[in-house]
DNA sequence: CCCGCCATCGCCCGATCGGGTGATTGCAAG
DNA sequence: CTTGCAATCACCCGATCGGGCGATGGCGGG
């Protein structure tokens, strides 16, 4: 690995205009070097094995294969792979599974020049970054009760304007065992009914407007 | 003003990122200027009234004054204003209201440099630039029929889990009254209940994550 | 001027929801 | 092994929801 002469960066955002900028920003420091850039999460994946980057500038949402699937596909062939996420969503328990994955750190787009490059020193130094503003943010989000698979998947029906009984046949279980899980997903979520609890399924990012 | 010499821009982004990165893919064009940068709504009136650009090529979503209302903003003072707006959801009614506001074209961050200044000598000579994909979704938006203002207030209640007594007492109405909308609502939404009618607002953009 | 839409109010009623209180299985972590 | 949690099933019951049917007044466009 090159000693700290220059940093070998490769870049996955599937918007251009972002990686131009970010190339742009980086360029300014003199020992960044963009090696490779990447429009999605398989790019990413043949890239990395191409050049052997020091560090990865990876965008969260993305078609096709999303960040968190790169990510996870990335550290699960080079579990030594420093991986940096960049976000415009601020919101999210995105950040949560980033973290889960092994991600180095996790920005947003609104960094200054500065942070990027301290964010970007730091992880290569083998160290995480993480603003602060969001790593408060993941301390709420840790301390948020988080439904099981078997509950999402019933909030997904709720989300579909399912009756209970619905719900049950479409999961093959009886009635008495959706409004079971409807109730612990109520009491999680702090919610007075489904409408609610749908809601917060937005605002949590455990339901999405695309469809999976 | 210029008269086909160059043609004056001004960035409006909270994203310094997608600035830099505008700024790098603009100057590949000769005759393109950036005379200014806002990183948000208020920034850009003030550089507007400064500069005078010819284009200027706004986020939509920012934080204080948001681009839509920068736009009406801009358009109400200088109407001969000519603005591009950029995006980075596609999904949303914000196109609708967009082009409603008097935007002369909405695209995406994941524009080629080609077709962005396409877009921008386009709508430079007084045109108007919709790439294909959104002009599709708008047309399927304006056929969604669309909830009136006290139905929005009454839906808002639904999310945040109020019954419809709740809603009459907060909007000082009637719980029939309520009644009322929330069926409006199911009918305009195709919703089975009032947990579907708050996904699909999400969906539709009629409902935030972060407060209004 | 009339039609349509919006906002407001009303009553009836069956279906669904959500709370309370149980129980059993199986698995994983301590 | 014991503790804890997820998932499953069960019953009772009052409150709420959502559909059906209808009515009034106001406001704006054709």
């Amino acid at each position: 690995m090159a000693a700290s002469g220059s940093i070998r960066i490769l870049l996955v955002d599937d918007h251009s205009v972002v990686r131009m900028g970010l190339a742009a920003v980086l360029s300014l420091e003199e020992d960044f070097v963009i090696v490779a850039e990447a429009e999605d999460g398989a790019q990413a994946l043949e890239k990395y094995r191409a050049e052997q980057p020091d560090i990865v500038l990876m965008d969260v949402r993305m078609p096709g294969m999303g960040g968190l699937d790169a990510l996870r596909a990335l550290r699960a062939t080079w579990p030594a792979a420093r991986v940096l996420m960049l976000t415009t969503s601020e919101l999210d328990e995105d950040i949560q599974r980033a973290i889960e994955a092994g991600a180095c750190g996790y920005l947003q787009k609104s960094v200054t020049r500065d942070e990027l490059a301290r964010a970007i020193r730091n992880v290569r130094a083998g160290g995480r970054y993480m603003p602060e503003a969001t790593e408060r943010r993941l301390s709420q989000i840790s301390k948020r009760k988080h439904l099981s698979n078997r509950e999402i998947e019933v909030l997904d029906g709720v989300r579909r304007g399912l009756s209970n009984r619905d719900i049950g046949m479409a999961l093959s279980i009886s009635e008495h065992t959706v409004k079971a899980h409807v109730k612990a997903i109520l009491q999680k979520l702090e919610s007075a009914d489904r409408a609610e609890a749908v809601a917060r399924g937005f605002e949590q990012g455990l339901l999405r407007v695309e469809g999976p």
